[in-house]
RNA sequence: GGAGAGAUGGCUGAGUGGCUGAAAGCGCUCCCCUGCUAAGGGAGUAUACCUCCAACGAGGUAUCGAGGGUUCGAAUCCCUCUCUCUCCGCCA
């Protein structure tokens, strides 16, 4: 969520990202600020009124020990008179507060001035491609690869759990599990520290980053238990400093975790969920960076480079978008995406993005960095892909294939494999 | 799953109705002293929100696991919940 402070000083920049992020109505803004204000001078009110309270219950203590009784027994009346009326602003705060915060989260993030403003992803940039697509015609999609091998096995996966749920199976099991070695391997080396984390969260974890409220339909729920099938390793490692005071010298925190995804990606259908394109369980290595606010937009970058290193050691062509206003989601401020290009489907696929979120998942969530001797600030927080795994394989399978349906090793897998082919 | 104990500031740990936002110790910061080291002395050291102020700052309110209750007044009494620890059972 914004800083309420934020919006009342730059109304005008948040009615105008509403807009550019794609809602019409900017309404919000308004309500927000005389909810606000409403409940600041109900606060008011009834710090007066107790502090009033409190000074004559201590004058009660002191004339009780003095053994002044009737002169207490008075005030006590006074104070009894109080009692009912604290009550009732107490409730009247409690409800314009949530009155407030409720309007609060529904206002999105503001995007970064460097973020193109438009409505769909024709309006995204190509911030930059790599390596050219390989246009080969006789390239398979990996679907018929896998199925000639019997190296994904979708049908018992709907025989065991239901669509989108497949197995991995022999090579391309081990491809997989080589690949989850190698990103965390390389993050590590870049300086993040390794992380394993809780699959399921509860719904603190959730509001935290924001899937809820925004984008609660996309997480699998576990009523019982009030918890939530991560949809990203995002969530339970963003959450795990949630409400600390870092120290400066912790700053920044880079974190690198390999997780199972779920995602119910209601209302997908078609060539979107093919073959490995699109499933409802999925692994990916997340990238999860903890910042100073004015380092944020570096970060972001380094962030890029480092997603962008993996595929090209792995000798991928992909491109990275800078996504627009309209296409980037609700909590961002500037993200990009990164394709890879998958040359047996003639298509991009997406296997990465690189967020920065600047304050709004910290101020959900009370993140904050002792800046000063008493200055305290809300951090920043960033993640990125770093890769999500089924596309890349997806990927690899129809880069690396041959005509006789062998798939090669991609050199720098080679040290997990000890051989050239799957 | 059964039985019991507990939850207080960065940490340890006092505190059973008013003068306790909280003793004491440790840690940390600044200052003083000592030729160095060791030791010693002094001051400071939670967070959120609100009001006033151009600002420095001043004042107020809340918070002792969470929520509710009793009371003029609650860390302290009562209720509910959560979590932690110990023992037993079960278990990769």
């Amino acid at each position: 969520m914004l800083d309420i402070n934020y919006i009342r000083d730059h109304k005008e920049t948040v009615e105008q990202a509403i807009v550019n992020k794609g809602e019409k109505d900017t309404s919000i803004v308004e309500k927000v600020l005389a909810a606000d204000e409403k409940w600041r001078a109900k606060v008011h009110e009834g710090d007066q009124l107790r502090s009033e309270s409190n000074n004559k219950s201590s004058k009660i203590g002191q004339l009780m020990g003095q053994g002044k009784k009737e002169e207490a027994q008075a005030i006590i009346k006074e104070t009894s008179a109080m009692k009912e009326t604290i009550k009732e602003i107490d409730e009247d705060v409690k409800a314009l507060r949530k009155e407030r915060d409720d309007l609060l989260l529904r206002i999105p993030n503001v995007p970064h001035p460097s973020v193109p403003v438009g409505a769909t992803e024709d309006d995204n940039d190509t911030f930059k491609t790599w390596g050219k697509p390989d246009e080969r015609d006789w390239l398979k999609p990996h679907w018929e690869l896998t199925e000639r091998h019997g190296w994904v096995d979708f049908e018992r996966g709907v025989k065991v759990t239901g669509a989108g749920f497949p197995f991995y199976v022999g090579p391309v099991a081990q491809l997989q599990r080589a690949l989850i070695n190698y990103f965390i391997n390389e993050a590590v080396k870049n300086g993040y520290t390794e992380l394993q984390a809780p699959y399921f969260v509860n719904e603190d974890s959730a509001r935290g980053t924001g899937q809820i409220p925004d984008k609660e339909d996309m997480m699998y729920v576990i009523p019982r238990d009030e918890f939530f099938t991560i949809p990203t390793a995002e969530v339970p490692v963003t959450n795990f400093h949630r409400d600390e005071i870092l120290e400066l010298k912790e700053v920044p925190k880079k974190y690198v975790c390999h997780t199972p995804c779920w995602r119910r990606e209601a209302g997908s259908y078609g060539k979107d969920v093919r073959g490995l394109n699109r499933l409802h369980q999925f692994d990916k290595v997340e990238l999860v960076k903890i910042v100073k606010p004015e380092d944020s937009y570096d970060e972001l970058e380094s962030l890029r480079v480092h997603a962008e290193g993996l595929l090209e050691a792995l000798e991928l062509p992909y491109r990275t978008l800078l996504m627009c206003t309209g296409d980037m989601g609700f909590t961002q401020s500037k993200k990009y995406d990164l394709e890879v290009w998958s040359p047996g489907q003639k298509r991009w696929l997406e296997v990465s993005s690189c967020s920065n979120f600047e304050s709004f998942q910290a101020r959900r969530m009370q993140l904050r960095y002792r800046k000063g001797e008493k200055e305290i600030e809300i951090v920043h927080t960033l993640n990125g892909s770093g890769l999500a795994l089924p596309r890349v394989v997806s990927a690899i399978l129809e880069t690396y294939q041959e005509e006789n349906g062998r798939v090669r090793v991609p050199e720098v897998l080679k040290p997990f494999f000890n051989r050239d082919h799957l």
